[in-house]
RNA sequence: GUCCCCAUCGUCUAGAGGCCUAGGACACCAGCCUUUCACGUUGGCAGCACGGGUUCGAAUCCCGUUGGGGACGCCA
């Protein structure tokens, strides 16, 4: 049997994380097993299913580079195939039409409630006679669900989970005005879509019960279910926007990489011995159902950052000059020259080591392309005083007179003269940092030293000397 | 309120009755490396929620308590 997985996400407007992992386990348990990965967009709540919202769910998929096979299928547009189950299960007397109103069935949840009970449809037209239905009501259709015994969901990752029929009542499968129900449609759709593999949030655990029941009516054989437990904050709390991020699009905005993305929100709630750092083709060859766990998990950024200064590391220096450009020329107002890029790229890799993210790495870059002169930060300050002046001075003279440009001739100028002079290599090396950089951290001086050529690195010396 | 699920260091996890003196990773602390900060490396701190059982033996099985999460719509 060929694996059919899918991700369903109704279009909020972003890709929540937390979809955004149960997308990567559906995409990982097809990709692993030859299968498919279909998606579905949930749009059957019209207000909210815009096409920028629409948009929105498939840049964060391509993003993180979960792509999927064939188009992505509309819900709405399969309202028809909804209502059509919905009347054969009519015909085969599985369903039967409910003339409720809205306020009818709301009193009756009240009194429950008031008498402490679960709130429950009381199925007051499971057996009446249609003939006694009011004029001009609209019936909505309602599933004949079994009242005794119990359903039970054998789940992959909860395991196996009963509930006894009387906690369930008869669900509305069509509503009066003719459309179907969240719950219905998802058992047709993935029925029709042939899905193999229901792979979701355990938040739809419970509603696995009813769904089970509309596969039982239709007598159609139901996907395997995996329940994922949900991704919660710092805190413990349901993730919400309170906690920041919770968009994909966010952590692009934010400096990660999609492969740290992936890898963090792999081992987010699913592990494979000791295993940490896990790229998506090992991920494919690994990825189990049995290695999900069944407790909710804690986001953590500490994490994430650690994971993503790990593939900021491995990555391309092409590919990260390329990503970090745009953050660069928004920071500067303007586009960076051809002579300006190549600076970036000569300087990469000496960021490379030491930031987190991509956002890091613009902020850190940024003063090779500020504009002389240079304002330093506060501790640099402090540094290009009194003795700091003095080192300047000398290192001005002995750069000056270098005939080799290089970091490592530069560097073995400066040696020299703190050998000579009796000087720890730090106390030279800082004021020339904070001279160049306009801080007290930066890659390698010598290398900064080299990246600036000789004139730039020669004026800042000058400018900070004559600083007040 | 009713029903369902869950419970190992601060966090993510390994652990399928004896391989557990509970392992790894992140974070944190200290040493080393070093021109700064990182990277790297070495070491350290830190946990089986609690209470009962079952068993020769329990982090692992059972029951309860507590705590956390979820579901209870003509929303998805």
């Amino acid at each position: 049997m060929t694996v059919v997985t899918r991700f369903a996400p109704s279009p909020t407007g972003y890709l929540h994380i937390g979809g955004a992992r149960t997308a990567l386990f559906n995409w990982l348990f097809a990709r692993r097993h030859g299968g498919k990965f279909l998606l579905r967009i949930e749009d059957t709540d019209r207000a909210r299913s815009t096409q920028e919202a629409v948009d929105a769910l498939l840049d964060g998929l391509s993003w993180l580079g979960l792509d999927w096979d064939g188009e992505a299928i509309s819900q709405f547009a399969r309202k028809d195939r909804h209502a059509e189950v919905v009347h054969q299960m009519l015909e085969r007397g599985a369903a039967y039409r409910c003339y409720c109103t809205p306020q009818e069935l709301e009193a009756m949840r009240e009194e429950q409630r008031a008498k402490g009970l679960q709130p429950r449809y009381d199925g007051r037209w499971r057996d009446r006679d249609p003939a006694e239905a009011p004029a001009g009501v609209a019936p909505a259709i309602r599933l004949k669900a079994p009242q005794q015994g119990e359903t039970v969901v054998h789940d992959r990752v909860q395991g196996e989970v009963r509930v006894q029929n009387t906690q369930l009542d008869d669900m509305i499968l069509l509503r009066s005005d003719g459309t179907p129900t969240y719950l219905l449609a998802v058992v047709v759709d993935d029925h029709d879509m042939g899905i193999t593999h229901v792979i979701r949030g355990d938040d739809h655990l419970t509603n696995t019960f009813r769904q089970l029941q509309i596969y039982h009516a239709m007598g159609w054989t139901p996907p395997e279910f995996a329940h994922v437990p949900m991704i919660l904050g710092a805190d413990g709390a349901k993730l919400s926007k309170r906690h920041g991020a919770t968009g994909a699009e966010q952590y692009r905005e934010m400096g990660y990489l999609p492969e740290a993305m992936r890898n963090y929100l792999l081992r987010l709630g699913w592990g494979h011995g000791d295993a940490e750092i896990i790229p998506t083709e090992q991920a494919i060859e690994w990825f189990d159902l049995e290695g999900i766990g069944r407790s909710p998990s804690r986001f953590d950024f500490a994490k994430l950052d650690n994971l993503n200064g790990h593939y900021i590391r491995q990555a391309d220096d092409d590919r990260l000059v390329a990503l970090t450009l745009p953050l660069l020329e928004k920071r500067l107002g303007r586009p960076l020259s051809e002579d300006e890029r190549a600076l970036l790229a000569r300087a990469l890799p000496g960021f490379k080591p030491r930031v987190k993210t991509l956002v890091e790495l613009a902020d850190g870059a940024m003063f090779l392309f500020a504009k002389r002169p240079i304002t330093p930060d506060e501790k640099a300050t402090a540094l290009l005083t009194g003795d700091g002046k003095i080192v300047l001075r000398t290192l001005s003279d002995l750069f000056a007179s270098a005939k080799d440009w290089t970091a490592a001739s530069l560097e073995q100028v400066v040696r020299d003269h703190a050998e000579a002079s009796g000087q720890k290599l730090g106390k030279l090396a800082q004021p020339l940092r904070a001279a160049l950089t306009g801080s007290t951290v930066s890659p390698p001086i010598f290398d900064v030293v080299e990246i600036l050529g000789r004139s730039e690195t020669l004026a800042r010396m000058e400018d900070a000397e004559k600083a007040p």
